[in-house]
DNA sequence: ATCCCGAGGG
DNA sequence: CCCTCTGGAT
C-alpha cells in the first residue's frame, strides 16, 4: 500500500552528510574507548545490568551487580530465586518489584524456552520479559557484536538537538538514525552519545560553552 | 522539582 | 496515545 499525500507522519529533514560525519569524528575524538558502563561478564549479566538501568544510573546498577550475580550465576537461579530476596537486593535501583519479577521471569523463560541462554536476535530477546526494544539493542550490541543504535534517553535528546532526527518516539529515531549513521558505527555511535549526554550535553543545563559539538549543533546556545 | 542507558499495560 | 512503577542524586 502506497503512502498517500495525506499522511501525518513527520519526516525529518536530513541533515547533511558533511555535518552528521564531523559530528562523528569529534564524538569519535573526544570518546575513543567508548564502550558499555555497566559492569558485566556474558550476556546474562549484561541482560540484567540493562533491565536494573531503567530510570537509574549506571553507576548505581554497578553497585548492586556484584552481589546479585554472586548469588544468582545461573538463569536457573533467577528463576528459583525468593522474589523478596530479589527485590530486596535491588531495590535501589528503583522500580524494584518491576525489576525484580521481570528478572524472576527473564530466567523462567530462558530455561524454559531458550536452553538457558541468551538468544541473539532482536525479536526473540523483546519476548522476555523486561527487555524492550531499547535493553535488546543494548545486548545485541555488546555481547553479540550485532550492529544496533540504542536509543535511550541521552540518545534521544542529543540526536535531537543535533537536528538528527525531530521523532520523541524512540523507535521511530532509531530508524531515521539508522538512515544517516553508517552501520559499522551504530553500537559505539550510542555509547559516545550516551557519554557526552551525562558529560556535556546535560538533559537541564547543557554545557554548550565547553561543548566541542557547539559549532556543528543547530541547538547550542552560547 | 527534575532527571537517570525503560517496559508493560490500558 | 497515555499512565504507572521507584529510589537516589542534583
Amino acid at each position: 500500500m502506497p503512502r498517500t499525500s495525506g499522511s501525518k507522519s513527520k519526516k525529518t529533514v536530513r541533515p547533511a552528510k558533511e555535518r552528521v560525519r564531523a559530528v562523528l569524528t569529534e564524538l569519535a575524538r573526544l570518546y575513543p574507548d567508548a564502550a558499555c558502563t555497566l559492569d558485566h561478564k556474558g550476556p546474562l549479566q549484561l541482560v540484567v545490568a540493562t533491565i536494573l538501568s531503567a530510570q537509574c544510573t549506571d553507576e548505581r546498577v554497578n553497585k548492586v551487580t556484584p552481589a546479585l550475580f554472586a548469588r544468582f550465576p545461573r538463569a536457573i537461579d533467577y528463576a528459583e530465586a525468593d522474589i523478596a530476596e530479589l527485590e530486596e537486593m535491588i531495590r535501589s535501583t528503583g522500580f524494584f518489584r518491576n525489576k525484580a519479577k521481570s528478572i524472576k521471569g527473564l530466567g523462567a523463560k530462558l530455561v524454559e524456552e531458550h536452553n538457558s541462554r541468551v538468544p541473539q536476535t532482536l525479536e526473540e530477546l523483546v519476548k522476555l520479559p523486561g527487555v524492550g526494544r531499547k535493553t535488546a539493542n543494548v545486548v545485541l550490541g555488546d555481547a553479540f557484536d550485532t550492529p544496533g543504535i540504542t536509543v535511550d534517553t541521552h540518545v534521544g535528546r542529543l540526536s535531537r538537538r543535533l537536528g538528527f532526527t525531530s521523532q520523541k518516539d524512540a523507535v521511530k529515531a532509531e530508524f531515521e538514525l539508522m538512515e544517516i549513521i553508517p552501520q559499522p558505527e551504530w553500537t559505539t555511535f550510542s555509547h559516545r552519545m550516551i557519554l557526552h549526554g551525562r558529560k556535556v550535553c546535560l538533559s537541564r543545563k547543557p554545557k554548550c560553552g565547553e561543548c566541542t559539538l557547539a559549532a556543528l549543533c543547530p541547538s547550542a546556545e552560547l
